[in-house]
DNA sequence: CCAACCATGTAATAAGTTACATGATTCA
DNA sequence: TGAATCATGTAACTTATTACATGGTTGG
């Protein structure tokens, strides 16, 4: 249920209405939690109806502004220390070169081609936003930061290794015995 | 959807019953597509429905053997190489970081130590399913050693990120001035 | 004979997506 | 005055999780 932590964590720096925390979830969190409009204004309701946040203010145009709640805070410190971070179990790109083999070879080396691209696309988009993103706001965007740190070494990782995997196609398929001189061995 | 296109892509290399699809789903695909076994059932039941599986036996204890028929064949070539693989948008780990300012400088430490080591053992884990698999089965098992390498650099590059992010908490908050000399940057 | 394993399914609930519906305010 | 933006919500649907329910077969 992280969608909720999440939410909690965003009104944990600044309080923000559901319309606020939409552009926080489209830019700071946009590679690391995705949410739509529907899930935030329903769980913002949520929230509130469970006491962890309540309306602090109403606006304009039926604005209404979040704020944290002791009970808020206290559920998103125990989210930090006392449960475990789910393991990603799911990511259609690598279930895909699973079945690489029902492919023709050409297909299959375009696929890991594509995907290396698409690795290095993501790499400079966020090499990008590095150089556009206004370091120095809260603790948010400083942890924000080491994120993207993350990203960009996740996306060089995921080129090298697309890269890497279509030779493999081309080598001969001897099985495991083949390790490559730039395995992940070799570290 | 990809849930169908697992099932299509496993049954593309042999028939299988449902019971048989769970348990590759919890070795084979273990890293790289979770799914509960009512998932299975009902994608199967939905499958045959629409013509892309078969009963094509049944077995002893109710067992039903299912078959891709081509018109499943064509829809597996179909994701493969005429549809993009979504990103993924949603890392709980990450989320975690961007709210570790609202923790004491050591709770976040621990955390990035904790997740250092929860990379670190999934790193392990890898290790030892490559030596313990017997390689060199169907197409499959030769795809599954490259997404088995791409979870060693991926644990790997986890590792190393949540030292190095770790680290960084240590350093004066100067914002992105500081970049280290471990920073992918170097790369 | 009984434990382990084989084997399939349903029900209830939760989470996520897509589309729709509505309207106020600001500013050029 | 009209476009862009601010702002909130609901409905229908799909996908995923958890728990339950049932029973057959094999082998020690």
């Amino acid at each position: 249920m992280s969608l909720r932590h999440a939410v909690l964590g965003l009104l944990s720096e600044r309080s923000a209405s559901g319309y606020d925390l939409m552009k926080l979830f489209e830019t700071s969190l946009a590679h690391v939690w995705h949410a739509t409009q529907s899930q935030v204004y329903g769980e913002l309701a949520k929230l509130a109806a469970a006491g962890l946040v309540t309306v602090s203010a109403e606006g304009p145009r039926g604005r209404k502004e979040y704020d944290i709640t002791d009970a808020g805070r206290a559920e998103l410190r125990r989210w930090l220390t006392e449960t475990e971070p789910e393991r990603i179990r799911r990511n259609e790109s690598l279930l895909r070169v699973f079945f690489l083999g029902t492919l023709a070879p050409s297909e299959a080396r375009r696929y890991l081609g594509a995907e290396a691209e698409r690795a290095a696309s993501g790499h400079a988009a966020l090499r990008e936003l590095e150089r556009n993103v206004d370091w120095g706001d809260g603790a948010l965007s400083h942890h924000g930061r080491l994120a993207l740190e993350y990203g960009l070494r996740f996306t060089a990782m995921q080129e090298e290794w697309a890269r890497w995997a279509g030779r493999q196609l081309d080598a001969p398929a001897e099985g495991a015995s083949a390790a490559a001189p730039d395995s992940a061995g070799s570290r």
